[in-house]
Formats: structure tokens, sequence, C-alpha cells
DNA sequence: TATCCGCCGGATACAACGTACACATCGACG
DNA sequence: CGTCGATGTGTACGTTGTATCCGGCGGATA
């Protein structure tokens, strides 16, 4: 009687892992949860990258085998999916309400300052990923378009619109403060001593000079704050004026 | 002298990818170039994603040896960014000027062509990497920029703003794009079939009571152009009265 | 109290990956 | 004709995700 409990003839329709999640916990007893797990993922993703969390450095730092996280995990996608809900919980959503420009401008503030915080997210963070902690994103952003005299597909489109932004724009940000840690540079300036080669090389083949002018001319370069609040300010203008808030 | 430094030691200041690129060819009877090995590693990432693209893959695609394209690149990073570039080189960006907010719709729009003929370049293309045929995009925007009256700063905040917005909305529209194609859900009806279960049991934890409205109200729910397009001219308003261009 | 069963974590194993390294080969130039 | 540098080959190693089988503990049941 080979005792197959497989995944069985049909396909996967069973419970989601929130919904597994949700389910009191059947023992207080047990060495691993998913929060123990996630926490351990998240804390090594925040020191050392997304790729230092391996399914054994995880164990590793759990004390565990190899294996044994895939108990409650069905893989490392589902795991990257716990830690990416782990820390959206961590969000402040219970701000009071000020309006829905106040609401979203905080809101992108906050998404900005999260990703900041796990630079991680952002590679591994998929929009509309139907977690519970992702999902009260769109929630909060909702209630507060709500009321506003704007049909659904047009508060979608102004929430995608300001997500967008945010995470392409941090998006963008990330990715080069990432290159100048993991490459050891301290400041601006010698992140542009170190790209100088690459960049003076491509300048000096005449084909950039637009660009090659704004180098010359730009003395915010460094300042991520005022260039992301610049743009974002921009963008709820756009959507103030366009759908006449 | 412990010197260690870790990340100091000035390993790899040698000539840049583009640089090599960019010297003539020595021999023109060789077999591999860097043009073949970027068309070849493309066609793989567009047919079957960027998973499918190994360099043993590579390699007996190409019809040599596993290890054969190490020439050429220094390793997996620097072939996705030949990959990237060359797509890149595939902008038409000679359309002819007509005022800044035509040019930056435009260029929005072919950016987002781009990403979705070639849907594994929202997850390869590092923003701000200095290829040629990259950097030709900024270029682009700054020359359609330049004469507004718009300092350096303001420039580049225009031209990341924009991009940003682009980069971050197009990346959710494919990642709900690929989903729904390697799960073979066909259209907007199906996929929604198939996340029911999951959706159903989230939306009845009554925490979502916005959310909800939302997906009973929506009507264009599968009209990504649509959307798009939306986001952008509103953000693009927004850009023409916070910078009174 | 004795028994059984289902959940838990451990151990082992495998295929695929990126890539380091040494070797063979071939055209061009002295 | 011999030498040399550039090009592609062969082999091998360490690491990764994960399939599979097992032993054992604990609580419900008799």
């Amino acid at each position: 009687m080979p005792a197959q409990q497989a995944p069985a003839g049909d396909a996967k329709p069973p419970v989601s892992l929130w919904e597994r999640l949700a389910r009191p916990t059947p023992a207080p007893r047990t060495t691993l949860t998913p929060q123990r797990i996630a926490e351990a993922a998240v804390a090594i993703a925040d020191a050392e990258g997304l790729d230092a969390v391996t399914m054994r450095r995880l164990a590793g730092e759990l004390g565990v085998a190899p294996m044994a996280a895939y108990r409650y995990v069905s893989g490392k996608d589902e795991l990257i999916e716990l830690m990416v809900d782990s820390v959206y919980g961590r969000l402040p959503l219970d701000t009071p309400a000020e309006g829905w420009r106040a609401t979203m401008r905080t809101l992108a503030v906050q998404l900005r300052a999260l990703h900041l915080a796990h630079p991680w997210t952002v590679r591994a963070a998929t929009p509309f990923s139907l977690s519970p902690h992702q999902l009260a994103v769109p929630e909060r952003a909702f209630a507060a378009l709500a009321g506003q005299g704007l049909d659904a597909d047009t508060t979608m489109a102004v929430y995608r619109t300001v997500t967008g932004y945010v995470h392409g724009s941090v998006t963008a940000e990330i990715t080069l403060e990432t290159l100048r840690r993991e490459r050891g540079w301290s400041d601006g300036d010698q992140t542009r001593a170190a790209l100088a080669p690459r960049m003076t090389w491509l300048m000096n083949t005449g084909r950039y000079p637009n660009y090659q002018r704004y180098l010359h001319e730009a003395t915010r370069k460094d300042d991520p704050d005022w260039q992301f609040e610049t743009g974002l300010d921009a963008v709820l203008d756009g959507i103030a004026t366009r759908f006449t808030l």
C-alpha cells in the first residue's frame, strides 16, 4: 500500500497559501511556522540581498534541515510571496483620512519607504499579487477615492497611475543604490568616478550631446527624495486636472 | 599590511563591453559575433522567457560549445546587458520633432510597445544602464525638452517621471499577461475564473469592501491600452501644469 | 492505559545551472 | 616554414531547487 499522498491526480485547486495561513494554527508547539520562515527569509534578504535567500541558507538560519520549509511553502516562489506579504504587513495603513490627494500621497511615500527599507521587494513583488497585505494597499486607495464621483475604471486608472509611477521610479532608484552599495561606492561623486571610464567613452562618441549637457548642468543629481516627490506631485497634479478632482 | 578592503581591490577597470564592441571586428570570418550571440539569446527569450536563456541552451542554438560565448561576454550579466541593448536598438527614435509633449508621449508608447514585444525586458533592463542604445532614450527626451526653459534637474525630473510611470505600469501589465500566458488562460474571463477561488476567499474575509466593489462595477478591466494611455495623459497633464510647459 | 495515525522534520539524491581552467586548432604574418 | 595570438572545445566543480523516502513524536481513540 504505497501511501501515495502526493498532490493526487487532480490538478491543484486546493486551498491557497493565504487560506492555509488563516486557519488556526494546529498546535502552538511546532518549531516551524510560516511567520518564522518569513521573518528569517526577510532578515537574510534585508542583510545580503535576495540572491542570498537560499533554501539551504534559510534552513540553516532556522536551525532545521534544508527541506523542512517545504512543509509550509510549495516552493521558492511561494516563499517569496510569503516574504513580500510579510513586509507589506508592516505598512502603517491606518493613518486618518485627509482627502484623496493627501492619502494617495502618503501612500506613495510609504510604499517608497517600504521598498527602500527592503530593496529586494522591487524585484520580488509582482503587482496585484493576491496576498492579503498587498491587497490592503488598493483597498486603502479605493477607500480614499470613493465618493469623488469617479467610476470604477477611472478609480483603478488613478490607482494604477500612482503605483505605476512609484514602482517604476523606486525601481530605478534602488537599482542605482544597490549597484553603488555592492560595489562599495560611498557617495555620488565616488559613483561617478567609478563610472567615469564607461561614461566618458560613451560621451566621446558624440551621440549624446543633450545628455552630456545635463551631466554638466545638473546640481541635484544625488537628491532622490527631491526627484521622487517632484515627480509624484506632478503625477498628482495631472490626476487632479484630468479627472477634475 | 592587511589592506584587504574588499570592494577596493579595483579588480575590473578594463574596457567596457560597449567599448570592446565598437572596435573594428578583428576578422570577419569568425563564426561567433556579439550580434549573433545577442540575436540568438533574444530569440530564445522572446519565445520561451528569460529563464530559458541558459548558457548551454544559447550555445546549442548557436551550434557551439557551452563555453564559447564567454569569449565575448564576461558572464551572464553581460549577456543580458547585450540582449537589452540589442532590442533597444530596434526603437524607432528618429520620428520628427513635434513639441515636447507629443515627443514624450510617443516615446512612452514606443517604450511600452518594446516591452510588450519582449516581455523579459522589464525584468532584465536596469534603468540607466549605460549602454549605447539605452542611452539614446534619455538623449531623445532631453533633446525634445531642451529650450523649454527648464533647468537640467527639472528636465531630468520630467524624464524620470514619465519613464518611471511607463516602467512601473508596463511591469504590472506584463506580469499579469505573462502569468496568464504561462497558465494558458486565453482571455480575461478565463483568468478571473481561474483566480476565483483565491479571490473569493480573500473577499469573504470582508477586509476589502472597496476593492470588491470595484470588481463588480468595473467594465474596462481588460483594456490595457486604455489604462496605460489614460494614466500617461494624466502624467503629461501633471508635468505641463506643474512646470508650466 | 495501550494503540494507531497523521503531521513534522531529517536524510539522501539528482538534474540543471554558471563558470573556471587547460587544451586544441587555425589563420596571419615574420 | 615556424611562431603566435585569437577562437572554440572538453572537462570538471560547486551551488541551486526540489523529489522522495523515513523515522518518530503527540494526541485522539479504544
